[in-house]
DNA sequence: TAAAGTTACTTACTTTTCGAAAGTACATGA
DNA sequence: TCATGTACTTTCGAAAAGTAAGTAACTTTA
């Protein structure tokens, strides 16, 4: 009786997807690119702290792209890498599955 | 300076398959009806007690359907309904991610 | 027939994550 | 100089998740 395990690529895609916020994250910069207070604007309640972190582990993980720019006051920039585009796909699915259902 | 807020459709479905485990449960879920233990089994790594509760929120949801066979040892059995089959491009879309990227 | 197993949960407790608020560092503007 | 803006960081209480054990109803095995 041996136990069945699932697709660990999928696994890993589930687990990016199943944390909270996330998934709007990716939605915003898809946009283009967005600076920190941008994203503030987009998701007003999303504190601080978790758009840090979210932002974070999504640059690791090669989804995300930060550029700082040293202008007059610093300009910090998120936007999605060729990695992270390519969710767009998937964030359109989900927008199709809200149209219907929600 | 107002606040910009997303489309709350779309917040709603993200919050749901950001929800830990939710994308994994569909995913298994689409291959037909399944007993508790059956699901047990396909996430093995998934506790007894998010498996209850998290069926428990998609039936709420209206996209799992919880049914329960009065048998010789009663037999409980969930499936997915059309609200929940229509998630399938969702989660293929996510496949087709985790393949390319993962 | 008594002990052990199966199924579908529930309960109790610990650890991790989240949310809200405040604080920091640096810069510009009034 | 005092307020404002940007991009964070820190702190701390609350909510969610992980872990383990327990339960009720029934069945199989010894």
């Amino acid at each position: 009786m041996q136990k069945t395990s699932i697709c660990p690529k999928y696994e890993f895609a589930a687990e990016l997807l199943g944390k909270k916020w996330t998934g709007l994250l990716i939605l915003v910069l898809l946009q283009g690119p967005l600076r920190f207070k941008d994203i503030k604007n987009e998701i007003p309640d999303m504190s601080d702290r978790l758009i840090t972190e979210r932002l974070k582990e999504l640059e690791e993980k090669g989804i995300v792209e930060r550029s700082v720019f040293p202008e007059k006051p610093v300009r910090v920039q998120y936007q999605l890498t060729s990695k992270g585009k390519d969710l767009e796909p998937v964030i359109n699915a989900i927008q199709d599955w809200a149209e219907a259902w929600v």
